[in-house]
DNA sequence: TTAAAAACCTAACACTAGTTAGAAAATCAA
DNA sequence: TTGATTTTCTAACTAGTGTTAGGTTTTTAA
C-alpha cells in the first residue's frame, strides 16, 4: 500500500551518487547545487523534491558513506568462525574495510575531505556512527592483546588510529587497474601485524644478510599475487 | 640595498597564518578574502596588496606546510651518524615528520582537506614537492630492506603509502595536553617496525598467555612515558 | 482515455563572492 | 617638519549562490 516509490527512489539515488561526486571533487562550500544537478542529469530546482537542502545531501553523503563500510566489515567478521584468532580477525576486518571504501570511494573521499567543513550539528551526528566504528575496532585490537597474541606494551588505541589512518588514506591513491585490493590488504597487514623488521631482529650493523635467504611467508600462509 | 621588507613582511606571514586557519575549517571555496581578511586584522581588499589572488595564496599556504616537513625531516636525518641503522632512521624520520606536521599543525590540515579541491595547476606545483618527498622516504625503506633490515617481501611502495597516510591523519586527532609527541612517534614506530604481534608469533590459539610474562622492551630501548 | 499524482522545470529572490581603482593613513628618509 | 613611499581602507562591480513559488510535463491508476 505505502509502497509505490519507484521513479523517485532512482533519482533519489542518482542524485546522491552525484552529490558524492561532486562533493569529493570540490568540498562543501564549492559544490553547487547546480554542479551536482548536471551530473544527475536534472536542474537544480529539481533536487529539492528529493532532498530539502544541500546540508541534507551532504549528512546523507556522509553517513550513507561510514554505513557501508560498517556493515562490510561485521559481515566479514560475523562470517569467520568463533575461534577465529586475533590476526585472523585484523586481516579480515582490514580486508573488508578497503573492499567497502573503494566500492565506495567517491562517498570515502566526500567525506574525508568535506567532513570538517560541514555545519557542525551533521558533523556530529555522523561523528557518532564513527564513534561506534572505531568501538568496534578497539574490541577486536584489545581481543588479541588480552589473549596474548599482541604486544602488551603498545597503546592501541594509537593503534587503533594508525590503522583507520593509513587504510583511509589508501582511496586517495588507489587506481583501479593498478595493485588490486586483495595485495594491498595482504602488504598493509604485514606491517601492520608483523612489522616491516625481519624475524631475526637486527641489534648490530650487520653487512648485508643476502636477502634471498628468508623465510618468506611466516606464520599466516601469504598467498602471492592473484 | 634590496633588503628593507620590514613591516610588509610580518603582515604578509599574519595573512599567510590566517588563511592557512581559515582553510582548514573552510576548504578552499567556503574561505573567503573576507574571512581572512577579518582574521588577520586587515580588510578584504588589503590583502591583495601582499598576495595578487585567493590562488597565490592557497598555493603559498600548500607549499610551506610540505617544504616545513621536508626541512625539518632531512635536519633531523642529517643528524644522525652516518653509520645508523635504518631503524634508527626510519625511527628518526616518523618522529621528526610528527613533530613538523604539528607544529605545522594548520597548514598541514589545510592541505589535507583542501588539496584535492585546488585548482589544477597548484595542485600539480604542490605535488611535485611532496613526490621529492615521498622519494626521500622510499630511498630509507629501501636501504634498510638492502642492508637485511627489513623484510624482503614487503612491497615498500605501499608500506611507504601506510606509513605517511597514518603520519599525516595524527593532525586531525592529536591535542596538545593529550599524549606527547615522542609518545606517539615511539608507540608509530613500534607498530610499523616490528609489528603488533608478540615477538613468540601465534600459530595456534592458545589460551591467554599471562602478557605481562613478555620482554617489554626488545631491541632499540623503549623508554616509557616521559 | 482521463484525471489525479508524481516528477521536473523556469524564473526569480536576496545575498555573498573575488577583485579592483582610487582615496586615506601610516611609515620612513632627509 | 617635510615630501615620498609603503601600507591599508572604502566602495563598488559583476558573477554566481541556495532556495522557492508556481507552472509544465510525465507517469500512474481507473
Amino acid at each position: 500500500m505505502t509502497k509505490k516509490l519507484a521513479k523517485s527512489a532512482i533519482s533519489q539515488k542518482r542524485v546522491l551518487d552525484a552529490a558524492a561526486k561532486i562533493f569529493r571533487d570540490n568540498g562543501y562550500a564549492g559544490t553547487t547545487m547546480r554542479m551536482i544537478a548536471d551530473e544527475a542529469d536534472l536542474k537544480a530546482g529539481s533536487i529539492y523534491y528529493h532532498y530539502e537542502s544541500k546540508d541534507e545531501l551532504i549528512s546523507a553523503v556522509l553517513d550513507l558513506g561510514i554505513h557501508a563500510v560498517i556493515e562490510t566489515v561485521k559481515a566479514a567478521l560475523d562470517a569467520l568462525p568463533s575461534d577465529a584468532s586475533g590476526r585472523q580477525r585484523v586481516e579480515t576486518a582490514i580486508r573488508a574495510h578497503l573492499s567497502a571504501i573503494i566500492d565506495n570511494g567517491d562517498y570515502t573521499l566526500a567525506t574525508r575531505r568535506v567532513f570538517g567543513q560541514v555545519p557542525k550539528p551533521i558533523r556530529e551526528k555522523n561523528q557518532r556512527l564513527r564513534s561506534s566504528y572505531a568501538t568496534m575496532w578497539q574490541g577486536i585490537l584489545m581481543d588479541a592483546q588480552k589473549r596474548g597474541e599482541f604486544r602488551s606494551d603498545t597503546d592501541l588505541s594509537l593503534a587503533r588510529l594508525f590503522i583507520l589512518g593509513a587504510l583511509n588514506w589508501t582511496v586517495e591513491w588507489f587506481k583501479p587497474g593498478g595493485r588490486s585490493i586483495d595485495e594491498v590488504a595482504r602488504t598493509f597487514s604485514g606491517v601492520v601485524i608483523d612489522g616491516l623488521v625481519t624475524d631475526s631482529g637486527m641489534m648490530t650493523t650487520t653487512k648485508a644478510q643476502p636477502p634471498s635467504k628468508q623465510k618468506a611467508a611466516p606464520r599466516t600462509p601469504r598467498i602471492r599475487a592473484l
